[in-house]
DNA sequence: CCCCTCACCTGATCGC
DNA sequence: TGCGATCAGGTGAGGG
């Protein structure tokens, strides 16, 4: 489900009700959801630590904790967060892990559920992020994204320049939606191999990337099926989606009809008239 | 090495 | 109403 802005949203949330406060307990409901770790050494390595800040690396949430550690998650698909400060807490299907969380005022319990059961949450020592951490491309709201820092990962790139754009090794954090509406902001046939990218286009994919993560970010994310934030609550950028989903509609720039192509094996949207 | 396809899951939706 | 096919925000393994 969830690309940069979602996974953002998520984790500013999160930051804002869980810094500074210590885990409790730990209750692990479906053991898959840790794997390859167990449920006992997952609870063993959060119970007890304090929450030093939350914040994302690509589409995962990190946590850092007081031992150094930190508790990592890969929302995938549908993997969900829900925060509650309730006594009593309605049951739900598809809880994966529940974690009593408590600070100097109150506790709360954060929930994890996930339909699909692709997410994946571990709690890592320095060692095991790292790995992780270098294995993800560049940051595309840091400072370092610059058009020639992008040009150096499309340059090499015979593939799709929507599938380059998908590619975690080379820009993290970009999705499905995202890969698709930059493009189109950029007006780049996602289709032209990356290499092909002329100078002036990769500096227009560039600034269109800022652009639309950066404004998806400001409306906290796109609930288009799944989505919500921490608090159950819908983004925004499904409002003002430009191709993303809407095929056979007609475009805002120039009139013709938006188009589906069918892309590594997933849906690409595209305007023909005014992308090239 | 690069890039694509498929598998992993459940649920919603659409056409017949 | 039921039923099968298709599709969904991701990504890692395997193979050409």
């Amino acid at each position: 489900m969830p690309e940069l802005p979602e996974a953002e949203t998520i984790a500013r949330g999160l930051h804002a009700v869980i810094a500074g406060s210590r885990v409790e307990r730990v209750r692990v409901h479906r053991a898959e959801v840790v794997e390859p770790m167990s449920a006992s050494k997952f609870r063993r390595s959060l119970t007890d630590r304090r929450i030093t800040s939350v914040g994302r690396r690509a589409k995962w949430i990190v946590t850092s904790l007081d031992d150094g550690n930190r508790w990592v998650t890969q929302l995938r698909m549908t993997g969900r967060f829900d925060w509650s400060t309730a006594s009593n807490l309605r049951a739900r299907p598809h809880l994966s892990v529940s974690v009593l969380i408590q600070n100097a005022d109150a506790a709360g319990v954060l929930r994890f559920f996930d339909v699909r059961r692709f997410a994946r949450m571990w709690v890592l020592d320095p060692a095991a992020w790292s790995a992780l951490d270098d294995r993800l491309g560049i940051e595309p709201l840091s400072d370092e994204f610059t058009p020639t820092s992008l040009a150096s990962v499309l340059a090499p790139s015979r593939a799709p320049v929507r599938n380059a754009l998908l590619d975690q090794t080379r820009i993290a954090g970009i999705g499905n939606i995202y890969a698709s509406e930059a493009c189109y902001l950029a007006r780049v046939d996602p289709r032209r191999p990356a290499m092909t990218l002329e100078r002036p286009e990769v500096r227009k994919l560039h600034g269109a990337i800022r652009r639309v993560l950066g404004e998806a970010v400001e409306r906290r994310g796109t609930s288009f099926s799944d989505y919500r934030d921490l608090l159950g609550d819908e983004g925004t950028f499904q409002n003002v989606l430009e191709v993303y989903d809407r095929e056979d509609e007609i475009c805002d720039r120039c009139g013709d009809r938006i188009i589906r192509v069918v892309m590594a094996g997933r849906s690409a949207y595209l305007c023909p008239g005014c992308q090239r």
